[in-house]
DNA sequence: AATAAATCTAGACAGTGTCTAGATAAGCGT
DNA sequence: ACGCTTATCTAGACACTGTCTAGATTTATT
């Protein structure tokens, strides 16, 4: 038999994380308990101290590798998608809301808290790699650099926003007002929300 | 001289909700603490329970009121665009920007937060009215009712998303990488975001 | 093997929301 | 004007929170 609860745990900063992630989807960005965390994981309360320094450093660390998979999800529709430039940002728009559906909790400690650091390295190139993915594409589209270009880069805050805000409304469970919407289908859904979401490119189609 | 801190305050009520607002812009969501409330208005910390039962009563009353400062705000913005209703609709996006920028906190706590009772009747009539709003907007550009038409509420939800969205980011503080935005005079910032959010009704235009 | 470093426990502390019992004031029918 | 009811507010208690300590235990290093 396993010797039982040994006093180090060997991998405990994944582990909390894992934790914390549960507890995030259970109860929520504003009810969460970093000692409920620890009791999780079979640790003491003043554990996760060591690991992450306070709770605020769990959460960002939460955040960090939540826009890991953030990003995975934009690729994975991404990839199903056709060549061309506009269906692969649809597809990415998709793959924006798919996460945020599947991970409505993390998707607010991301986007709606001020608990993560921002200004955490960790975090703020991990989000950085998002957005740089949206503005890539936007080149793909216009052949115009967002970076240097104000017109492109509204292209880019557009498809941003409307994205977003989708997102957004649907974790918020704010769209339940457009009855129509749990009718359809998946495939109907996403064709749906693809053609909104390309609404915002729609003055830079080529 | 008036007597000293009598007993009963009078219009607890009110003052307590304006402490709330405060406390909230200073704090924001997360670190609100209703004892911190109480003194601030000058009153024991089991006070706010009479009139509002717990925290989340004091939060659902204060985001009622914030939804009609909310629609007050999109008024404003409307009175003084030309008739032409798509310039109208325009307009009650920048309102809806003036509200999130104006009070950030308080935006926070109507879409992104758990804590106000959403099946709160004051609440969720005062929130009704705001999408409803929107909804008359539209309808008045594609003169078909966006409740019994798929693609006309199709243009409500890519408008609000929009709109949604953009407020969203600039709470956030994530525009910042638009770094061009900080350079733009009032006008031209507002005629900016008045084009973008007009692109989510491209597809509607009479 | 001895020492240093890392890891984890357990207790303390101030702060939180909510529940109680009781004090105080206001309203109201008589 | 009086007494009773109701509304309002205080103050203490409780369980819970995050973070800080001192110390126990294990691993790593030399």
């Amino acid at each position: 038999m396993p010797t039982k609860d040994p006093y180090h745990h060997g991998d405990l900063k994944r582990a909390l994380m894992d934790a914390a992630e549960i507890q995030l989807t259970q109860n929520g960005v504003e009810r969460f308990s970093l000692r409920a965390v620890a009791k999780q994981a079979g640790v003491s309360h003043g554990a996760p101290a060591h690991h992450f320094g306070d709770a605020q450093g769990l959460l960002t660390a939460i955040a960090a590798r939540g826009y890991k998979r953030f990003i995975a999800a934009q690729d994975q529709r991404e990839q199903r998608a056709p060549k061309d430039p506009m269906a692969k940002l649809a597809a990415s728009g998709l793959g924006y809301l798919d996460f945020a559906i599947a991970n409505p909790a993390l998707f607010r400690l991301m986007f709606s808290s001020d608990k993560p650091d921002k200004s955490n390295p960790l975090l703020a190139s991990a989000a950085d790699d998002a957005f740089e993915k949206l503005v890539a594409h936007v080149q793909t589209i216009t052949h115009i650099d967002p970076h240097v270009n104000r017109l492109a880069m509204s292209h880019v805050l557009a498809a941003w926003a409307m994205a977003h805000g989708l997102a957004d409304l649907l974790v918020s469970n704010r769209l339940g007002r457009a009855t129509f919407l749990a009718e359809l289908s998946t495939e109907a859904r996403d064709a749906f929300f693809a053609e909104i979401i390309l609404r915002a490119m729609e003055v830079a189609r080529p």
